[in-house]
DNA sequence: TTTTTATGTCGTATGTTTGCGTCATAAAAC
DNA sequence: GTTTTATGACGCAAACATACGACATAAAAA
């Protein structure tokens, strides 16, 4: 009995979504490989006031909600977003910011 | 020691907007209030599969948020979106879609 | 081939969220 | 004044998230 399957799937969609950036290290992270180029696995932990094994679960999560992918090189894994999804996210989080927008008039 | 704090404060901010909005039942809450007049507590339940003491929590959580505001009208309450707080959401995930988008060059 | 480096996985502790029933309260209807 | 209606607050259980040390693995360096 999971209550989540109750709603609508383009509900759940943009919860998911909103849960995946709902942890600072997880934004940091996001933001991090988006400006650097070489987005390698133990740059990004030593970027965050975290240990590598908190970090490496946080990295998890975003290749799981599908923002991140990690490829690898040798030893190390470079890590990038993954454009679709960003892309994704992009639309399914706008398209519910302007539905709050139309009616503001039943706002205070 | 609250890890979160030691992340800069628009991490944050961010983060805890979209907390806000991680969970489905909050996202149909927020659209449903947008997008109709009336807005009472008791309708809000109706529209949800949830019982009405999960909703009154989740509708307490997005007040905590700023997002929604509750008015006594006699033995009812009348939601709707604080207005400041929904345009400062818009604001905020603007900006951090829009970094995002800038470098796609480190994408895959 | 041994050691070092980079990384993921596992187990576990602690904390937070979700969901709900029961209770308390206060306005409105009777 | 009693009952009904609408609502929040409290307390609890189950599920989930966060954080990390210890271990495993596999490429590269020595």
């Amino acid at each position: 009995m999971i209550k989540h399957e109750l709603f609508e799937e383009d509900l759940q969609e943009l919860a998911r979504l909103a849960k995946a950036l709902s942890h600072p290290a997880r934004i940091q992270i996001l933001k991090y490989v988006a400006e650097s180029k070489t987005c390698i696995s133990g740059d990004i932990s030593k970027e965050l006031p975290l240990s590598r094994t908190t970090v490496s679960q946080h990295l998890s999560e975003l290749k799981e909600a599908g923002l991140l992918k990690g490829q690898v090189e040798g030893v190390k894994i470079k890590y990038c977003l993954c454009a679709n999804n960003i892309n994704r996210l992009k639309t399914v989080f706008q398209g519910f910011l302007e539905e709050l927008e139309v009616n503001t008039t039943s706002s205070c």
